[in-house]
DNA sequence: CTGTTAGCGCTTTCAG
DNA sequence: CTGAAAGCGCTAACAG
């Protein structure tokens, strides 16, 4: 890697002398400083307007000691949640003046750990990051960057960082839940790749749910794939295979449930009259497939707006106290593929959030 | 906007302290210059590890002349064919050691405007961006970031810039000839926002189309919508109106297509039997739909690829002379909705390109 | 192989 | 209201 500036656009030095004032005065013109004469400034701006003169960001940065950059790291940002999420930071830091980078990660803690460091180093003066381990190492890497970081996930109770999380275990629950009052008797649930925290947290609400119902686990029930259409597509012949007197299916997330109507239609088994179908996020392809699928929201959009406002309030110094555990409640969202009358119950996602707050 | 350096996590200065050395060496040592003795380097990293030093890369930078960063400034994250170039841009940007930050511009042009700014201020190395617009002052805002800024989709020919585009005219004609060879007497066409450069390139393209097999342009077959899955929906009812006769639909692009394949699926108007479509770009979700969609890949993840190259080789110095165009040019992908066999007769899109190079 | 010195371009006291 | 001067933290000659 080898650069070197190339466009000189001059210096605040060159704007001073064809302005024939000095750098401070151009500095507080160009900063908006109350104490400047009319005539000066319109020299100034002259004088910056004909030289084409753009201030260096970098020492800028260097001398105020802050660059007036945030970034949001995720895993993947062609997965439609992240995607909600972004558009929400995005949102709120557009609002609040500040510039905002997206960096992908593409699931490696190699990158995670890079973004933190770019942290630690003042590349950016705060950072929005969503892991999907949280490793021992990761948790390591925010000590020396308390204040400047929000975790988006799960995080152990002591870790001295902001917190914005979701109660999936209750989404899965409702999902479940759902399900069986349906009519279900026999749930299936194509789980997400083992060990991460998201199917951690989805097959103790899958567990939870019948539990709650008298219903007993089956592990037969049970397959695993990876969180893609493809994944859910693949994963329903399992499942069918161990359990072919299945009557329902909760899959991890919706593009593996859009990948399970997929397969089903191909099969020519009926949803929901003859497998009654949920996923779980609420992306927007839900409202499209056929027949449009019923799932329980885990707000991202709401999550990505909590996160950027914790973060702006805290490296705004608005902030001071004890870090922030925001905690989020999913909501079932009712659709063709669990309604037998085969009508959506329910209106825009989105609005009117369940947030709790505590310490 | 506010905020101050919180973390602060030592200085150079304090490093060479606790090392006994000059901050001079402690600067070698870290970026790994030849001449630095075994014992020396111990002694040094000792101390950058005692004190959880991470240099400062806002210093760093002014000093050098280079952040090792550049940015990817497109129109909308949520958009899959942006997220196919981004990906292409990251891979190349990581493979050749450079930082990628993603910015959404949301189609605006103050926002893109800003990321150029940002690139003239040096708190970007480089940039490539994607303009739907394309105006007078974008264009005169790249003049002076000349040889930083690579540009995907078309500018006029004296534009001082590396540029990446594809024959979208190309792309729709063979549309238009597919659906023709096909048998289709009545071809409707679903227009993105009228104005943008992409949707003027579509409309040619089906007239050339039409034209190359002597069929008539007839504006009852026409009509305007946004790119979405939504507008597609609602665009289907409009034509139906107009034309009932339709045979075959081309949409602007898969998103639409996908909006249009429900809406017919809902009106019971089977496809490809009744009517056949066809759409552009090659999103994923084309091999998802019911039936799996026809389409003209614009090679997105390929122009990605060429454009962070183009970027990478100029900034690095590896490129010195004329501006380059790179033209890339469509191909047509063949899948159920218009086979009448419904037999997929494509293999994997992406691979072996045709990319067409000029001066 | 290592230390000294200068300075990247800007903002910000402190005088005036 | 404006100028002079200092210095943010780092790297790169240039000596030694």
């Amino acid at each position: 890697m080898v650069a070197r500036r190339s466009s000189k656009r001059g210096t605040i030095q060159e704007v001073a002398r064809l302005a024939g004032v000095s750098p401070a005065t151009v500095s507080r013109v160009l900063n908006n400083h109350p104490r400047t004469s009319p005539e000066t400034r319109r020299r100034v701006l002259d004088a910056v307007a004909q030289l084409g003169y753009v201030p260096d960001h970098t020492a800028r940065s260097l001398k105020t000691g802050n660059v007036g950059e945030i970034a949001l790291a995720v895993p993947d940002i062609g997965n439609p949640v992240y995607v909600a999420i972004a558009k929400a930071v995005h949102e709120v830091a557009a609002r609040r003046g500040w510039w905002l980078s997206l960096i992908s990660t593409e699931g490696s803690q190699t990158e995670e750990l890079r973004a933190l460091r770019a942290l630690a180093g003042n590349r950016i003066d705060g950072l929005i990051i969503t892991s999907l381990t949280v490793s021992q190492a990761f948790l390591r890497a925010l000590e020396p960057v308390q204040g400047r970081v929000v975790v988006i996930g799960r995080v152990p109770d002591e870790t001295p960082v902001d917190n914005v999380r979701v109660e999936s275990e209750v989404g899965a629950k409702l999902a479940v839940e759902h399900l069986i009052d349906l009519g279900c008797q026999r749930i299936g649930f194509i789980n997400g790749v083992q060990g991460t925290v998201p199917s951690t947290s989805r097959i103790e609400g899958y567990r939870l749910g019948l539990a709650s119902r008298g219903m007993e686990y089956d592990p037969k029930l049970v397959v695993e794939s990876d969180f893609t259409i493809m994944g859910g597509y693949e994963a329903i012949d399992r499942l069918l295979e161990q359990a072919p007197d299945l009557d329902g299916v909760f899959a991890a997330n919706d593009a593996m449930a859009i990948g399970v109507l997929r397969r089903l239609r191909e099969r020519g088994i009926r949803v929901p009259h003859d497998v009654a179908v949920i996923g779980m996020d609420d992306i927007d392809l839900c409202r499209i497939a056929t027949p449009t699928l019923s799932t329980v929201t885990l707000l991202a959009a709401e999550r990505g707006r909590i996160a950027g406002e914790l973060l702006l309030d805290r490296i705004e110094g608005r902030a001071q106290g004890e870090w922030q555990r925001v905690t989020v409640l999913p909501r079932l969202i009712v659709r063709e593929s669990t309604s037998l009358l085969r009508v959506e119950r329910v209106g825009p996602p989105h609005q009117d959030p369940n947030v709790g707050r505590q310490g």
